[in-house]
DNA sequence: ATGTCTTTGTGAACGTGTGCACAAAGATGC
DNA sequence: GCATCTTTGTGCACACGTTCACAAAGACAT
């Protein structure tokens, strides 16, 4: 029987051994003490647990750049989910296969969501266009959203919504980027709407994330 | 004078009025006590913190669906991001224009990287060409890089690497949408490799986070 | 059977981030 | 000038996640 220790887990995934074994601990997970983790039984049960031996219907709405992308890409099959519909709401996009899917139009949404019970909606249209659809997904059963348009979507209770900035990362590494080039030379600041330069050096954690509020 | 409360802020954001005093202090932000905050000096002094004054050249690699998608999204330019080139290794791509910018060819990645002062690169290839890639950008002086490949990069010390993995997110939803389906009926448990079927309920914590480790 | 050796599972310590609560600071009115 | 009122800045306590350290469990050899 194949089996692998928290020990080399740990050291392949670049975490504490202890953490790992107390995370399987709560999953219900129990290894053997001298042996390790049945590696067949361990795969199966994360699995599981992380709902990856589920089929999980999803529909794309926004057939564009993004929409066509997340249609082709492949980490979505090895994961459980199978891209059920593609949905867009230019007429002339109806019935072109994209990823080897036909393209549908706006006007089937619900009929498609029903017909397939799908329950995992992905909006990929423009801003404008993103809060009408997921009005259209929610009424019509959808109950989670994974919402790439940059706007807020507001949804009843009991409905998740997930938004995906894809320049939030960007930022991030501009943020750490700023922090290497600035340890050498001081803030330059430039014409700031100051009318006083405050100091006070501001450090934050070494894992250095965005503070929770930032402009538009 | 403009000026806001973190109270008012607070609410705005949906977060606790005290955290939010506590990151502008770490920031040097000084408030006026009995008025808040003035928000043109807030604002800049946020931006400034955080980079967006700055102009940060990026090359996109790889101008597939996703690298198109990424050459017009619209959140990058208010974010100080400009696109200074587009890179793709097939011939064919030359000189087309995406997102109105020219599609130049991967042998001239290195001399694009200095032309334009990049120290922040977009890995949107195929699997199977991100290392390379990566390898030739960190040479050219690339020292950010933001790899939407499914592949995990190896890279020397003193350079940032962020993965984005489009799936992970679906994944998440996945998970809480399995949670809110089993609430009535405990899980199913189909014909397992598990000889016994272990209890223990595996509760997390209330954000309902994906575990540290998780099998590809 | 007994001893040794490996590895798990977990109690306890530790560190970090969040929220409360309040003193201090400044504005405003009289 | 003084009192009052608002809002900041921050000390403190609490909660949560991570890591350490070790007893218990089981495999394996003799």
């Amino acid at each position: 029987m194949p089996t692998v220790s928290s020990e080399e887990l740990a050291a392949a995934a670049g975490v504490n051994s202890a953490k790992l074994r107390k995370d399987f601990s709560y999953l219900g997970s129990y290894g053997t003490r001298g042996v390790g983790y049945d590696v067949e039984y361990l795969v199966y049960q994360i699995s599981r647990e992380l709902g990856l031996t589920q089929d999980w219907p999803v529909v794309i709405v926004g057939i564009g750049n993004l929409g066509a992308a997340l249609a082709n890409y492949g980490g979505f099959a090895s994961r459980g989910f199978r891209v059920a519909a593609l949905i867009d709401a230019d007429p002339a996009m109806a019935g072109k296969p994209v990823a080897g899917i036909p393209v549908q139009h706006t006007d089937d949404l619900e009929k498609i969501i029903e017909d397939n019970g799908v329950s995992i909606g992905v909006i990929a249209t423009p801003a404008g266009a993103a809060q009408q659809v997921c009005e259209r997904l929610v009424a019509a059963g959808v109950t989670s959203i994974l919402n790439f348009a940059p706007t807020v979507l507001s949804v009843p209770d009991g409905v998740d919504v997930r938004k995906v900035d894809l320049s939030i990362e960007l930022q991030i590494l501009a943020f750490h980027e700023q922090r290497k080039a600035g340890e050498e030379a001081a803030s330059p600041d430039g014409a700031g709407p100051a009318s006083a330069t405050r100091s006070k050096s501001a450090d934050k954690g070494p894992d250095g994330d965005v503070p929770a509020v930032m402009p538009a």
